[in-house]
RNA sequence: GGGCCGUUAGCUCAGCUGGUAGAGCAGGAGACUCUUAAUCUCAAGGUCGCAGGUUCGAUCCCUGCACGGCCCA
């Protein structure tokens, strides 16, 4: 790193205890350390043991020191790695006035390797007594409180690291993050879907109304954009005849930082040739409770107080019926700009269309009252360019969204795969651009040609990973789930 | 973008509508061989977010800015 800081007491104490070490010969930093047992193994294989125990089993463990109760010529010293925590015993009629001295003058936040023999103290804790130890790396800042651990929110975020160290309830979060996603791939995977990747850095953007991160390549000099989705790339691979595709991975969008949105964030998209989008939304459902079901092992979640039931069937209501119900307001009998607005009694903005209003209505008025899982049904054409048109209802678009706990977590549709028709979306939507609205899709000829190729009928999904997370783990925000949100510098 | 709230010791927090700051933990010195937020004694630790303003005097009142949180658009 740069020029120290001008160094508090605090950092020049535990600098100069590392001289110390250094001048008494002592390798603060060394390479590694051999024969090490996780914590977690030790304790379940003590799982049960009595206060008061002896055993002779024998372990080298190592990890973080997070307390440490001193005692005279004792002390009980709590030692943390990644699979839990462990509480050690050192005794100078063990250790000797030496070894004692050693093991007891690390800090807290210090590396140790320590090798000892487990027992249960009175009180029935599984403890190991040390009967050697060796620091493994020295810590030169001091840890957060012990006990309150990190709570300034604003450090959290910005130093995770701290955060992960202090709050056992962030490493909870990020370990059931973890499962989420391994628990997603193996159901896709069982289920025969073949996982690809697919640009990042892209010519053109598209796949999802938003504006897009803009970057530059020089040796080819020219403009790139960050994908704001999967999409259109991967209905290309169900044209090359992957019937059944996934591609899970980070997404782009030049937008507002706010509890559900980050600028980046962790998208799902899964398409599957000869299906629509009602054997898709039976797959959401099924993916849904299974993910719940491997990472919490019940498809209940609790939410502010309420109880969310994940398994199927989740409610269906069509967006039309769903505004109606919050709102009073039938936008089919809006079928104008003018009109909606005048029954919503506002004035939009130049650059929002009819199909904005209705996007508008949804996501405020309707979005925050979908606590339990339900399928909206049935878009306005002008809000999906990529949906294909209802099989019976004039207007709209075999397309749903579902929501859990208030918040989108996903959207699907059976695929328009006419080419033609898919040529006239995108000029409607250049249209949207003209009018101003920055979130509109440019028009995409690769992908229009990819479809004249033949695209068999398809239904496709996008899930919101970090938003699933949430719902798995209570979060109340997205922060909460992602390891290092957007900050401002 | 707007409104409200916050920013005080390494961490967690007090601070009386104005007299330049306190506690617990951590850290230092000491006592203590079954503690687990260990306990006890002593000493130390501060650019009160930043910049202005009002005032004899500002952590406190006012303005602006930065960062964060919540709500709204």
């Amino acid at each position: 790193m740069s020029d120290e800081k001008p160094a508090s007491d605090l950092l020049a104490e535990r600098r100069a205890k590392l001289e110390r070490l250094r001048e008494a010969g002592v390798e603060p930093f060394p390479h590694s350390f051999e024969g090490r047992t996780d914590i977690a193994e030790v304790r379940s294989a003590h799982e049960g043991i009595e206060a008061g125990a002896e055993t002779d089993s024998r372990y080298r463990v190592a990890g973080r020191i997070s307390a440490r109760r001193d005692m005279g010529r004792s002390a009980f010293i709590d030692l943390r790695d990644g699979s839990g925590k462990l509480q050690l015993q050192a005794l100078a009629d063990v250790l000797g006035d030496e070894g004692f001295d050693a093991l007891v003058g690390l800090d807290l936040g210090d590396i140790a390797g320590v090798e000892g023999t487990a027992f249960a103290s009175r009180r029935g804790e599984l403890t190991l007594k040390v009967e050697s130890s060796v620091l493994l790396a020295k810590s030169l800042r001091p840890p957060p409180d012990k006990f309150h651990g990190l709570e300034d929110v604003e450090t959290r975020f910005r130093r995770r690291e701290l955060d992960l160290i202090a709050n056992e309830d962030t490493r909870e979060i990020f370990s059931k993050r973890a499962a989420t996603i391994a628990a997603v791939r193996a159901w896709l995977d069982e289920r025969g879907f073949v996982e690809v990747e697919t640009p990042v850095l892209q010519p053109l953007y598209g796949g999802a109304l938003a504006r897009p991160f803009v970057t530059h390549h020089n040796a080819l000099d020219r403009d790139l954009y960050l994908r704001i989705a999967t999409e259109l790339y991967l209905k290309r691979l169900v044209v090359g005849g992957i019937d059944r595709v996934y591609e899970l991975g980070k997404d782009f969008r030049n937008e507002g930082v706010s509890f559900k949105h980050n600028p980046e964030f962790t998208m799902l998209e899964w398409y599957e040739a000869y299906a629509d989008y009602n054997d898709v939304a039976e797959q959401l459902e099924q993916l849904v409770s299974f993910v719940a079901e491997r990472v919490l092992g019940t498809t209940r979640v609790p939410r502010d107080g309420a109880v969310i039931e994940l398994a199927p069937p989740w409610r269906r209501v069509t967006l039309r019926e769903a505004i109606r119900e919050r709102t009073g307001i039938d936008i089919a009998e809006h079928p104008s700009r003018e009109a909606l607005a005048e029954a919503m009694d506002s004035e939009p903005d130049s650059s929002e269309g009819w199909g904005k209003l209705v996007d508008g209505l949804l996501s405020k008025q309707v979005e925050p009252h979908l606590i339990q899982p339900t399928f909206v049904t049935d878009y306005p054409v002008e809000l999906s360019p990529f949906a294909k048109a209802h099989r019976s209802e004039e207007g709209l678009v075999e397309r749903w969204e579902a929501f859990v706990g208030g918040v989108e977590i996903s959207n699907a549709f059976t695929e328009l795969n006419d080419p033609d028709e898919q040529r006239r979306r995108f000029e409607q939507q250049q249209e949207e651009l003209e009018r101003g609205d920055e979130e509109a899709q440019p028009y995409d000829e690769a992908y229009v040609e990819a479809l004249e190729a033949g695209m068999p009928p398809t239904g496709g999904v996008g899930l919101g990973i970090d938003r699933l997370v949430m719902i798995m783990t209570g979060a109340a925000s997205l922060r909460e789930v992602v390891l290092f949100p957007a900050m401002r510098s």
